[in-house]
DNA sequence: CTAGTATTCAAGCGATCAATTGAATAATAG
DNA sequence: CTATTATTCAATTGATCGCTTGAATACTAG
């Protein structure tokens, strides 16, 4: 095979890759399981795909060497392959939230007044939660704070928060987190914090981005 | 516009740019770009492609937000956005390597013996040049050093190298690089070097990785 | 102004893609 | 074995993509 063919063939089996991430569909299902392993028929029940559909584009994101399968009994159950395809997904928001007006935007509308809550960068989280300044708290469902879930952080799913609100001291500030930057939970729990008289901020992206960058995790198993 | 309606237009908007990647003849587009400004004509010369289509693919580039353009005269001259498109590429490469065989293993077959080059990383190169351990050689065309290379390089492009061998000290290893890990001008460099006696290495990726790592660089204008 | 060059536009064709539908396969419970 | 559930496969439709061709536009040199 010459030089050229070969390049071509190169760049092209790359871009295999991004046409992978093609696909608002796709990129939904890599983010729920970027939180963890899901069967085919949760993530279409999540994503409000048919089955299968969910199936054809979980088979496409496979094809492209992003998730991995599993099966177990009559389930099958999807992953993100690694850590270097988390790390590839926030690359490709990166650049779409700083380079496309029209996404700037959406992403304002969604988040509303939200975005004012100006976030905890995850360096600085770490530097401070080791000196025990603030109490870390999760606030994704149980399983998935189960899975892992960030040094030391405690974890009261969202629609328990109020009535668990006594787990936390009222003098060290809270840093709350779930699971991305899309994901309103985080923003609801600073809210309510905020409204008890809690000193309450949320961390910049969740905890799949936290685990892609290397930074340290716990699980509970 | 209902929260499911705006989540599902984010994510789409958010594929776009993948989809902008997910072609093998702008990918190459996009890592000459990475070298610096092109015109189109000379993109369309350096790709092989007719000038119509390369034109057609920078548009859908720029749509993206990925590239930019700038007029001078009746030249178009078109650039890759910003650093954060290069590290989405960087990350779009890892990724392709890691996970699909086929990308493996025509990268060997494309780079051949010369992977066996042992590279050194970026980290590295950047202590050992700062204590005046190595020689750092860019073996770009002149232009492309010009316009940013690595800092205290030494340029000799690869066909000169010959010729100019005797600007290279021979007590001090040398450590070349080109325009990126795809890029043979390096390997060509090393092979030629070790041939007559200097200890040689390669970077193991090229300037615009180094750039857009934020390493710092240096450009003579 | 005219000729020449660089780039973009517009139309057309074959290939590929996304989603739906209905059927086929695989595993489990009874 | 049969019924049930989870997943995949296959066929179809409309939409989009990639490339080519030929013309239109924008700029410069003379």
């Amino acid at each position: 095979m010459s030089t050229e063919t070969m390049k071509r063939e190169l760049y092209q089996s790359i871009a295999k890759v991004a046409q992978a991430l093609a696909s608002g569909n796709r990129l939904q299902l890599l983010e729920f399981m970027a939180q963890g392993e899901r069967s085919v028929d949760a993530l279409a029940a999540m994503t409000g795909m048919t089955v299968a559909n969910a199936s054809q584009h979980l088979q496409a994101l496979r094809r492209a060497g992003v998730v991995a399968a599993r099966k177990d009994g009559q389930r099958v159950y999807y992953r993100v392959a690694g850590d270097d395809v988390v790390r590839l997904y926030h690359g490709l928001r990166v650049v779409a939230e700083s380079r496309l007006a029209e996404v700037r935007q959406l992403v304002n509308e969604f988040l509303g007044d939200r975005g004012a809550l100006e976030p905890v960068l995850a360096e600085e989280l770490l530097a401070r939660a080791k000196k025990g300044l603030v109490t870390v708290l999760d606030v994704r469902p149980r399983e998935e704070y189960e899975a892992g879930h960030l040094p030391g952080a405690v974890n009261i799913p969202i629609d328990r928060l109020e009535s668990e609100l006594a787990r936390l001291p009222k003098k060290r500030e809270v840093v709350a987190y779930c699971r991305g930057p899309y994901c309103l939970m985080s923003f609801e729990a600073v809210a309510a914090l905020r409204k008890r008289g809690w000193k309450a901020r949320r961390l910049e992206d969740g905890f799949p981005e936290w685990k892609a960058a290397g930074l340290p995790i716990e699980s509970s198993s």
